[in-house]
DNA sequence: TGCCAGGCCCTCTTTAGGGCCTT
């Protein structure tokens, strides 16, 4: 069974909210976790194609400029395709990330077997007392060191990744629970509140 | 931030509405 702390963490940058309405993805960025461990990364630029709005600009800190000179999509979805594989997959509100990785892998014509897990509704149930659940106020109700740029999706990543690491961390020592499953954390992130704890204390 | 999304989750709910999250 695939344990919780072997997974790809990602986040993308986007033009926007809605692959729908013809967004892209303009930066992608993972870390590799295995045992718990940061054993790789993968970050990229990547040009939709289009200028982005100066909205996205300032909110990023990525230019146009810095897009125009980036590869296509397509290229950096093929490299990215090939660092994730087949592996179980994390972000924070991943209802978002998954709906433009599936965008941009349907663009490939690639598929990929791995489930997503989302550290935001883990985070609502295992961090309860968090005054919410935003990635970058998690960073700091864990204490994470912070020495980098929010919404670049490297670090994004990485953050995400050093809260996903508290969380089991936290579930290992108040419910003595070893060896979490991916499976495990995706059921945790589905129950309601008031049973996290029973269902964990059933772990 | 917006002519624009969508899934989750709570409640003054389920014949609904609105806040939270992501860019």
């Amino acid at each position: 069974m695939a344990s919780a702390d072997s997974l790809v963490v990602l986040d993308f940058e986007t033009s926007g909210m809605s692959p729908d309405y013809g967004d892209r993805a303009i930066e992608i960025g993972a870390v590799r976790l295995e045992k718990g461990v940061v054993v790789d990364e993968f970050q990229a630029l990547m040009n939709p194609g289009f200028r982005v709005s100066g909205f996205i600009e300032n909110f990023t800190g990525i230019s146009n400029q810095m897009l125009a000179k980036a590869p296509p999509c397509e290229q950096v979805m093929l490299q990215f395709a090939d660092f994730f594989g087949d592996s179980n997959l994390l972000a924070h509100n991943a209802s978002f990330d998954q709906r433009f990785l599936d965008s941009e892998m349907k663009l490939i014509k690639r598929a990929y077997k791995g489930e997503f897990c989302c550290s935001m509704l883990v985070g609502r149930r295992v961090f309860q007392d968090a005054p919410n659940h935003k990635l970058g106020t998690l960073v700091n109700y864990v204490d994470l060191p912070v020495d980098g740029q929010f919404h670049r999706a490297l670090y994004d990543a990485q953050m995400t990744s050093g809260i996903w690491l508290a969380m089991l961390e936290k579930i290992r020592a108040d419910y003595a629970c070893h060896d979490i499953s991916f499976a495990t954390m995706k059921k945790l992130s589905r129950v309601s509140k008031k049973q996290v704890a029973g269902f964990l204390a059933s772990m």
